[in-house]
DNA sequence: ACCTGAACACCGTTCAAGT
DNA sequence: ACCTGAACACCGTTCAAGT
């Protein structure tokens, strides 16, 4: 059988979501895909891009449209976009959260939180600082919860951070913040 | 030559700090200690463990005391003294912050915190979502700049975070929303 | 262009045996 | 109690050779 990098990439994602990301070796998905080890080197040039490439894939696949007017309900949508997308996949939030350590791809979630904040009529310093904190606070966020969450299915009772509401709740404590600054 | 756990925790240090976390295996602190690998497992049940214990001593040794009465102020000296505590090693924030998301050690940066909110006189609900916040800032936010400090050290040019300025800024944006909260 | 086969240079961990 | 020696079951990556 031929493969195309698209393949390997779709593979690797659904290794990942059914026996995560521990399990993600680059020799586990050469057997899963039925090759040799060595043919993955045709498609990917190392595992960091193709984990690279898997975030960018996981966030591609929870888009939605954008709804909201004002540019504060418009950072909620964004965010909660950002944490389904992460949460729809066994250990998404980690790997989406270490390619963008790396500095690599997922560049996009960073673009739409400055357009947003922007829009609201913050100065520029204020857009760069707060982007960061409601990314940081969207990926802590939700690598926390997606640890409890499997946590608790492998039968551990934990202080779950709760859904979306004590999601939502610690966004507001930023946009408090964010909405406090506008003309400022 | 005789070890005890404080002595591998220390070498793992010094080790993580000289070379990186990427070069911290078992093996090469077994080497650094002129020692067989299977001998660290004398004193640590596993290299997990291991990075744990090396988190916890790196908080420990960036303690500095509490001076500030007010709570919100201080709120900011012990997150300032977290984000200096991981800075003050090679890796430091992504060996404290990877422990922390795997619920090992590290539990005091979240208790003294919890501790200042409520003095501040905020509901319990309040607490829990604000520390929760602030400490996922505190790591986000650290993480990133260290990581741009040690790809401006190895040569590449980045549009940093900025240092101690941009950190408390992103601080007071969750201060602001807490301050709201305050007998709400 | 895509893949195989074989190798290189590593990992974390276990365990019988020594002192 | 602490350590050695040897092994087990893996890794990511490279590279000549095949089709």
């Amino acid at each position: 059988m031929r493969y195309h990098r698209s393949d390997v990439v779709a593979r690797a994602i659904s290794v990942l979501d059914e026996y995560g990301l521990e399990s993600l070796t680059m020799r586990r998905l050469a057997t899963e895909l039925g090759v040799q080890p060595s043919a993955l080197y045709h498609h990917v040039p190392n595992k960091q891009t193709l984990l690279a490439a898997v975030a960018d894939e996981i966030l591609l696949r929870g888009k939605r449209p954008r709804r909201a007017e004002r540019w504060d309900r418009r950072v909620v949508e964004i965010c909660s976009e950002l944490r389904d997308a992460m949460l729809a996949y066994r250990d998404g939030a980690e790997v989406v959260v270490t390619a963008h350590t790396f500095g690599l791809g997922a560049g996009e979630p960073a673009g739409q939180l400055r357009a947003a904040l922007r829009d609201g009529g913050l100065s520029e310093d204020v857009v760069d600082v707060g982007t960061r904190a409601l990314l940081h606070l969207v990926f802590g966020h939700t690598v926390e919860e997606q640890m409890a969450l499997q946590a608790a299915s492998a039968g551990a009772i934990n202080h779950a951070p709760g859904g979306p509401a004590d999601f939502e709740r610690g966004l507001d404590l930023v946009l408090d913040g964010l909405r406090a600054r506008v003309n400022g």
